[in-house]
DNA sequence: ATAATATTTCGACAAATATGGAAGTGTCAA
DNA sequence: TTGACACTTCCATATTTGTCGAAATATTAT
């Protein structure tokens, strides 16, 4: 089984949870400068500790990345492996979407 | 939490298992018709109690359908609901890949 | 130094998942 | 109606996940 494969279906792993789905949903908005941790608990309303668990997995799987400055810790999403997860959604699973829902140009960069 | 989020975490969730994958990767290219499910665990050289067990799993989340010809069993992807879910991913989430890798048209309807 | 803030790590436990042998079900062919 | 074929369901078990209180760590302010 290809690595390709291996890295796709644990990054999939980690979305395919309400909460990380959530959070994902979360740090696409926020874009590149990312979210405080903080921020991302008070949006959804969990224990912090349960909240950093779901962050060090997706971070471990190269979801998104961590920057502190100061005290708070900053989320950002690595939009280049998100991207690159799609495109085998697309590419080495050859699906297409009907052109009329398949945006233009990126909406994040 | 949404549902739509509930549904596309469950869909995403049986995409995340590299077996799992490697059956919708299958699926995919057989296009409408289906694959046999034999010939899935011949590609795949597992046994049939465990392909089954995930075959289940990709079908009670709407990924897939199963239609008995004769004895064999085909099993054909739900392209639409997996259209759906790669829409939510880029629509609901925002996200967009550079208009390079967006392919024009659909290359599996 | 001490306290407050922001977040992680530890530890423990219940629940869900993954796996595969063995037995069962449905279908066809002789 | 017996047997072969194509699968699924049942069962048991090992592993992984998800959850969260409590303790630990890092940073800043007083």
């Amino acid at each position: 089984m290809s690595l390709e494969l291996e890295q796709a279906a644990a990054q999939l792993a980690e979305l395919g949870h309400p909460t990380r789905l959530g959070i994902f949903r979360i740090l696409v908005r926020a874009g590149h400068q990312g979210v405080a941790v903080g921020e991302i608990q008070q949006a959804l309303d969990i224990p912090n500790s349960t909240l950093s668990h779901h962050l060090s997995r997706m971070t471990k799987v190269g979801l998104m990345a961590q920057r502190r400055d100061g005290r708070t810790l900053y989320c950002s999403l690595l939009f280049n492996n998100v991207e690159t997860l799609l495109a085998f959604l697309y590419d080495e699973c050859c699906l297409g979407l009907p052109s009329a829902t398949v945006p233009q140009s990126s909406c994040c960069d």
